[in-house]
DNA sequence: ATGAAAGCGCTAACAT
DNA sequence: ATGTTAGCGCTTTCAT
């Protein structure tokens, strides 16, 4: 990289001084310099490509226009890139640059991070989890800071997570709207259980009231998070006799959504027409490439990414003192719920 | 934020000046300060919790200690972050920070992320594709920058990208190795067509062409990227007459694999005894979960990453001139291959 | 309407 | 062995 041109080269150039360089590239020439002064200046910059250095900038204005993003984990639920997606273009839109950090959720990593990043200055740092859950902010977060798809444990931190119990709802009123009245919650078996977990469960008990079905605890399994353990549990449930078994699955996830296709074809079940299923994330590359395509309810990440950069940059408010704001999870209807089979049938044979 | 506390406090509280204070704390007092002094630099500045101001230092130095990671785009191959993490984890390793920017493949939104990364005196900058493909260099990027999963069209950008022809070979092999002869390339029909789309094919053929296989034009089939394209192609293929039909399928990625999989069972196939599969890409969330789980050829994409960090920070060697570093492609061994069926036969039945 | 000069917080020559 | 000084490249009073 050959030298840079700097305002002084642009000031004897145009004929002026430094200062009034300075004034004219950033728009602050208002009534004080005349337009062709202005215009020279401009045409200076421009001949020899002239472009402030940000640093000399940001030492001298104290403000940096960049922010912080850090996240816990990045790899392992490849669907939240869309939220640094979303502070990403958050960011470029309020002319703001994003460094982003992952720490695998090692609180010395976080702390070195949040001191790495306050080192530089940022304007603001955004804490991302890559899913819903109690956070304990890390050492050193200046308040103002916010935290993305999680749950501060301080107050000061103005928060955004999804909806995870008015969307299990729409999930399950789905299933009612279609006629089931027998529709099992495939959960999720982990220690500790996700606030999702909990939430999603809440919404399919209030629907289920709401609709005066009685909830029948049975229909109520629990699996581990991946394909297999859901498949396993899911299969469970179709084994129960012909009255208990259920007509619809709601499951914790796209990923478990899945194992339950899974179980349905190991019982000769065909989806929808002998048992609806419907899933939770709209994972990419799982629930619209299913087959048949998965009916299912949307995380807002992007939504929720863009939320916080706004906030974090003034252009939306903060919810109110501790409030954490529950972004709407949409159901994506596809082709995995129809009605209830006409009756209780045996295992039903595949199409040929 | 209450303001930082600067070098010259550290000085005043140590009685020493600020000069000395740099020295020990940048661990350049070697000979010229005594122990005594420097320890007493160092509990002053653990005192009064004094941390550098990056911008001045970077002002100073003329050296940053960040890059800059330009992404064409990221939301849509979500397993491509495993490359972000990388350059993350390497930048980390090196003491640096990472400003992301992702473009999503505008010529004009890459040039300005060049100029701002450039603005903000960045120590390098890498270019990240989120597949393998040919790269128009944007406008200013500095010789030196690396490419990441792309092919440079100017010499001067050390660059990486996965080996998909020695990949292709590897997985064509393992299903030679298995007995199969009728070997299928489930391609993926796209325009243009992907340059790994090609490279699998040389690889497809060579591999063939090694064990005395004639390749069968009428087993090298196209769909589009996505489950129902590979679906329908998998579908056809397997409609072909007993003598003719594969054994195998050679799938351009996991995607058209899982494709593959519902038409082995749309025609009552069982994988791997019926029908053996292999994918691409080590797609997280899809190869491992699919029934049975899936033997794939992974992208190194962490590796990739970290190999462009590495070159960009200087700790690893760039390939002499032109050349474009090929990593290795693994194959991961799963359950979705096995030994040809004894003979041709009748679509199977379902076990139950 | 413009310029001179100070200074953001640090580091690196150069003195002492 | 340590301190003084002069900037890094900009912005911003304050003078003129």
């Amino acid at each position: 990289m050959t030298k840079r041109a700097g305002i002084r080269d642009v000031a004897r150039e145009a004929g002026v001084s430094p200062a009034t360089v300075s004034l004219v590239l950033n728009d602050r020439a208002a009534t004080r310099i005349p337009a062709s002064t202005q215009e020279r200046v401009r045409r200076a910059a421009a001949d020899i490509g002239y472009s402030p250095n940000s640093v000399a900038r940001s030492l001298r204005t104290r403000t940096t226009r960049t922010i912080g993003l850090i996240s816990d984990e990045i790899a392992t639920t490849p669907y939240a890139v869309r939220m640094i997606e979303a502070v990403q273009d958050g960011a470029r839109a309020h002319g703001h640059l994003v460094f982003l950090v992952s720490t695998a959720a090692e609180r010395s990593l976080e702390r070195d991070a949040v001191a790495a990043l306050r080192d530089q200055q940022v304007d603001g740092l955004i804490y991302a989890c890559m899913w819903h859950r109690d956070v304990e902010v890390p050492q050193g977060m200046p308040p103002g800071s916010v935290v993305l798809d999680g749950r501060p444990d301080r107050a000061g931190y103005p928060a955004v997570v999804p909806d995870d119990r008015r969307g299990a709802e729409v999930a399950v009123q789905a299933l009612v709207d279609a006629g089931h009245r027998r529709i099992a919650y495939v959960d999720i078996d982990e220690d500790p259980s996700p606030l999702a977990s909990g939430l999603r469960h809440e919404g399919y008990l209030a629907v289920l009231a709401a609709a005066g079905i009685d909830p029948d605890p049975a229909l109520h399994v629990k699996g581990s998070a991946d394909a297999v353990g859901a498949r396993d549990a899911a299969g469970r449930l179709l084994e129960l006799p012909p009255g208990r078994r259920p007509t619809a699955l709601f499951c914790f996830n796209d990923r478990m959504a899945m194992g339950a296709y899974s179980a349905a074809r190991r019982h000769g079940l065909e989806i929808p027409t002998d048992l609806s299923v419907v899933g939770y994330d709209d994972q990419q590359l799982i629930a619209a490439e299913l087959d048949p395509p998965l009916t299912t309810v949307a995380l807002p990440h992007y939504d929720m990414g863009r939320w916080a950069v706004e906030v974090l940059l003034g252009s939306r408010e903060a919810p109110p003192d501790q409030g954490v704001m529950l972004m709407p999870c949409p159901l994506i209807t596809r082709e995995s719920v129809g009605p209830p089979p006409a009756e209780q049938k045996e295992p039903g044979r595949r199409r040929t």
